[in-house]
RNA sequence: GCUCCCUUCGUCUAUCGGUUAGGACGCCAGGUUUUCAACCUGGAAAGAGGGGUUCGAUUCCCCUAGGGAGUACCA
């Protein structure tokens, strides 16, 4: 059975990134039938909080990507222990005492010789007597994975065939200095233990991968399908981390966009099908097509959201937003009226506040200077309300033939009076809606 | 610096050596409409640059330029 899972650390909200590879995994389970996991990688005490967890949860279901089970790595680090346990055992876990200084110092070194910035393995030539002084001098070193230095290779489900130097990568941290057990191992021993197949990620994670693939082989797991999907950049083409502060999938909820507008551009902003509203989760599972995704960077334009949130509302009965028009006081015997005129006006449901002031309120007359006259005497000719659905009809008809005036110089100034726009919902329905024309 | 990935209309992309280089979104124009929207029709719009290989290159190879990512005791 397919296994997919959606692993964000809690340190921080949820972005359109992160979105894309959560959704990517939950249409790959859902599409065979399969489970997906969220799996809470809070492995980092210091940054992981409860709050960010739950906001987490509240952004997915706000979406409506419904998860089978929640994992917590936290609960976890026995697993973990043995698994390092193992690792030593076989004899490729090692533990070095190096400073974050040192470390840098060697690294800058071989920079500065053009070479790979690669870990040289000094703590692999320690003998018993080095180890014990280091041990007694700096307490406990870190933990590090001894790689195999060959060629790793994969088949990524996104990117094709993959290989990398593992010379090229230095042997990875596992364990810190402190005991803290590292994402690197806490992620494949998850991976296996869950029976995850297919793990989808950033395109960040591809070196990850290629670590994390020995690590998985030495514990004698076995290897799930890999696939890296583009990083997310600007419009311009910029890195996206400079602009997430407002990509938060919650500010996105407060500006107005629909889930399903949001849902069905990240569903497939990237790939060869073309981006369509859809209508309901099933219908972009049944599209969804891990293949047709490039590898090339993605353009991500957060205006792009707007048109898909307001062709979405369009299509909306009046029950979808009952709660909405509630919070305006509309009148249960108008939302219907109301809503027919008002929904293919916005863009996003905050707009739906405009339209019934001007019902309820009224607006500020726009009239120019040459229909002045006219526009006064138009409005002699119109009784007070409670307007019904003929009013609008009956008032230009009997204006027109106070005046002469046809077609569009007979009604854009009679539109700009009572509505103060030379836009806006059909005015034979929005009549029985006006409750106040201040032009009058 | 090193490693990996990438570069086709404004945007997302199709093309497995021979095409009028196709589609979608957006944009523009016309139609329809009292307005906007919607809808219909039409239109403008692309192979980063340079070398090869080949009868023929957007497609295969190399170089250059550019973009993204990684190179943590973060994830």
């Amino acid at each position: 059975m397919t296994v997919t899972r959606f692993a964000p650390s809690p340190t921080g909200f949820l972005h359109v990134g992160n979105l894309r590879t959560a959704l990517f995994n939950f249409l790959i389970a859902r599409k065979s039938g399969g489970q997906f996991i969220l799996r809470l990688d809070d492995t980092d005490p210091e940054r992981s909080t409860q709050e960010y967890a739950d906001a987490i949860k509240q952004d997915l279901e706000w979406l409506g990507i419904e998860w089978d089970r929640v994992e917590t790595q936290s609960a976890r680090l026995d697993r973990y222990a043995d698994a390092a346990e193992t690792l030593r055992d076989i004899g490729r876990f090692y533990e070095a005492w190096e400073t974050p200084v040192e470390l840098d110092l060697k690294r800058k070194k071989l920079l500065n010789m053009g070479k790979p910035p690669v870990y040289d393995r000094a703590a692999l030539d320690l003998n018993e007597d080095e180890m014990t002084s280091l041990r007694a001098e700096r307490g406990n070193g870190v933990w590090r994975f001894k790689l195999d230095h060959a060629r790793i290779n994969w088949t990524d489900g996104i990117l094709g065939d993959i290989s990398i130097d593992a010379a090229s990568v230095s042997d990875p941290v596992l364990i810190r200095g402190d005991g803290q057990v590292l994402y690197t191992i806490a992620s494949v021993v998850d991976d296996t233990d869950m029976g995850i197949t297919h793990v989808v990620r950033g395109s960040d994670h591809v070196t990850n991968t290629a670590t994390q693939i020995q690590i998985i082989e030495a514990l004698g797991g076995s290897v799930p399908a890999f696939a890296h999907h583009s990083l997310l950049t600007g419009p311009q083409g910029e890195a996206l981390s400079k602009r997430l502060g407002t990509l938060a999938l919650r500010d996105l909820r407060d500006s107005g966009v629909e889930p399903l507008a949001l849902l069905s551009h990240m569903a497939r902003i990237g790939s060869s099908d073309p981006i369509e509203l859809r209508s309901s989760i099933d219908e972009l599972v049944a599209g969804f097509d891990l293949t047709r995704f490039g590898s090339a960077p993605t353009k991500f334009d957060v205006e792009d959201l707007y048109p898909l949130t307001a062709k979405h509302l369009h299509a909306q009965p009046v029950s979808a937003v009952k709660a909405d028009l509630d919070g305006l006081n509309i009148p249960a015997d108008k939302q219907d009226a109301f809503w027919s005129v008002a929904r293919e006006n916005i863009t996003t449901r905050h707009d739906i506040a405009t339209w019934w002031d001007l019902c309820a309120n009224g607006a500020d007359p726009m009239i120019d200077d040459e229909d002045k006259d006219f526009v006064a005497q138009a409005l002699t000719l119109l009784p007070d309300a409670p307007y019904t659905d003929t009013s609008w009809s009956d008032w230009t008809s009997a204006v027109k033939e106070a005046t002469g005036r046809k077609g569009r110089s007979l009604f854009m100034p009679l539109r700009k009076a009572l509505t103060g726009m030379q836009h806006g919902p059909d005015m034979g329905q929005l009549m029985p809606l006006l409750q106040v024309i201040k032009a009058k």
